[in-house]
DNA sequence: GAAGGGTTGGAGAA
DNA sequence: TTCTCCAACCCTTC
């Protein structure tokens, strides 16, 4: 055991062979290389109980792109002269128990800032150091190292975009060097190896094409898509985030690199390059933070401020984060979650989230608003857990960090600019089609209704085979009062948040949210009493 | 303490 | 398509 001539790398996210440090490192100067890969069951394995095919805590097509980028990966690597050695249990069982057994001197894996591999990584490397076993760790899935970053910032994470890029500086730039081969794989002892493991092998059932994800995993497509990217130069010069179509489904208005991004099948340092390659070679360009490398920066960002936030992912205990009395509301959350709104602009959204695990940014944002300050006033957590499971590029950082943007819990604080469930669609697509196509009940509506069905007269209804109220919901809310009360809510909110001076206690909250539940009159009342 | 700025609101006017 | 107003938030900087 220990001290012997071979390296692991193992693989989490950083699922490629270009720019990949910890890779490139393990290969050098040993005899043998292990590249592992760990199929946790928690992660990967059906779970019945869940409210979407899938495991406990990943929708099925975050597991298909998984399984594809995994595939992908193996066969890079056999064609360097490897293969990937995928094993499954714990991880950091299944780790040490490789360590243990195999002839390795060197561990090799990208550095990770989420506290899940935080714990992980804490068990695995603390193994490795009693074993003498070296542990190469490096910064590869962002731009810049977020220890660095908030060291720079005095210990705490920069809690604007702008103080952010003022501290960054310059990224580091990615590896020029092209692996040709790799070496042999060594003996792999009584350890269980397999090959990358089929959705079926998984125990799935094998779902329609119509109904999953349009986005096949791993690191040639992501290079396929890049390339086409980079070769529309026109349309990354002019990129503005803010201004793009989030009703575009035929041709997404964004990279959709997002997913590639996330398992680090691309890697953000190599697609950073690229578009300033993009840009030395045309007249004029955007800039960050719309620009396409803006949106670079704003992942770095979240990455940073998440890094070193304690409990970032929830309100309670989270220095950043507003307290605010959300409902408790189970049958709002589930209208929500599974498209039964009434609202087909947000159904709609629900269902692309569903049957893509993608949508466009705009549109997570309207559904988002809706979920927490804009209309149903149902706590961010709850939404991103649903995010969480669906998205195929959910990314712990970013999803937490924008949860918190929309439901002005941090970050952002105008929460007077709700999204209209019923305008802000109908801006970009005035006919409805995206509608049409992922709510096909409502896909004889006349336009005219198609955004608000319930104010379709009987005829038009029973005319487009589509009777709200017994094909299609009516609105579970109106959004006029119920905007304007999560208005008055969040006033209220951020007034006890002002006046707590950021020490909101749960009997605060649990007073507020008695307070709220009274009638509005009886408020006005009380307040001219006061 | 005031002023300026904030990737992505809506509605109505010009 | 671009503007102002709505009502007024926060953080950063001076």
């Amino acid at each position: 055991m220990a001290s012997g001539s071979g390296s692991l790398m193992w693989f989490r996210k950083g699922l490629r062979i270009h720019d990949n440090p910890a890779l490139q490192y393990a290969a050098e100067g040993t005899k043998f290389l292990y590249p592992v890969f760990v199929i946790d069951p928690h992660y990967m394995e059906p779970d019945k109980n869940a409210f979407s095919l899938g495991s406990a805590r990943a929708g099925l097509n975050r597991i298909n792109f998984l399984l594809e980028s995994l595939a992908d990966l193996d066969s890079s690597l056999k064609k360097l002269g490897s293969r990937l050695l995928v094993l499954k249990g714990e991880p950091s069982e299944v780790l040490i128990r490789c360590l243990k057994e195999w002839e390795v001197e060197k561990l090799c894996f990208e550095y990770d800032t989420e506290p899940y591999y935080q714990a992980l990584d804490f068990k695995v490397k603390n193994y490795a150091s009693t074993a003498g076993i070296e542990v190469f760790s490096p910064v590869s899935h962002t731009l810049f190292n977020p220890t660095d970053i908030i060291q720079k910032n005095g210990g705490r994470p920069p809690l604007s975009y702008q103080s952010f890029v003022k501290l960054a500086g310059q990224p580091s730039s990615p590896l020029s060097h092209t692996l040709s081969s790799l070496p042999l794989v060594g003996d792999v002892g009584s350890c269980v190896i397999s090959e990358v493991p089929t959705i079926k092998e998984l125990g799935y059932v094998d779902i329609g094409q119509d109904e999953c994800s349009p986005f096949r995993g791993g690191e040639s497509e992501a290079l396929k898509r890049l390339n086409e990217i980079k070769n529309d130069k026109e349309w990354v010069a002019t990129f503005e985030k803010p201004k793009g179509n989030p009703s575009a489904f035929l041709r997404p208005a964004t990279t959709v690199l997002s997913p590639y991004l996330k398992f680090g099948c691309i890697s953000c340092r190599f697609f950073y390059q690229c578009l300033q390659d993009v840009y030395k070679n045309v007249k004029r360009h955007t800039s960050p933070p719309v620009s396409l490398l803006g949106q670079l920066l704003w992942r770095d960002f979240f990455y940073t401020v998440a890094f070193g936030t304690p409990n970032f992912d929830q309100m309670r205990g989270n220095r950043i984060c507003k307290q605010i009395p959300w409902n408790d509301d189970d049958e709002l959350l589930t209208a929500w979650r599974d498209a039964r709104t009434g609202y087909p602009w947000i159904d709609a959204i629900m269902v692309q989230l569903r049957k893509w695990g993608w949508m466009h940014h705009l549109a997570r944002h309207s559904v988002a608003c809706f979920l927490t300050r804009g209309d149903l006033f149902v706590h961010w957590e709850k939404g991103r857990d649903v995010f969480e499971r669906l998205l195929i590029d959910s990314d712990w950082a970013i999803n937490n960090g924008n949860w918190l943007w929309l439901s002005c819990s941090s970050f952002f604080y105008q929460y007077n600019r709700i999204y209209s469930p019923i305008s802000f669609g109908k801006k970009y697509d005035p006919n409805g089609d995206y509608i049409r196509h992922f709510l096909p009940i409502l896909k004889d509506m006349p336009r005219e209704y198609i955004y608000e069905p319930w104010t379709a007269p009987l005829s038009i209804q029973t005319k487009a085979k589509c009777i709200i109220g017994r094909d299609y919901p009516k609105p579970v809310v109106l959004h006029d009062s119920a905007s304007k009360e999560c208005r008055r809510k969040m006033a209220e909110a951020y007034a006890l948040n002002k006046d707590s001076n950021g020490m909101v206690s749960e009997e605060d909250i649990r007073n507020l949210r008695r307070k709220l539940k009274e009638d509005p009159e009886q408020e006005a009342k009380n307040k001219r009493i006061r």
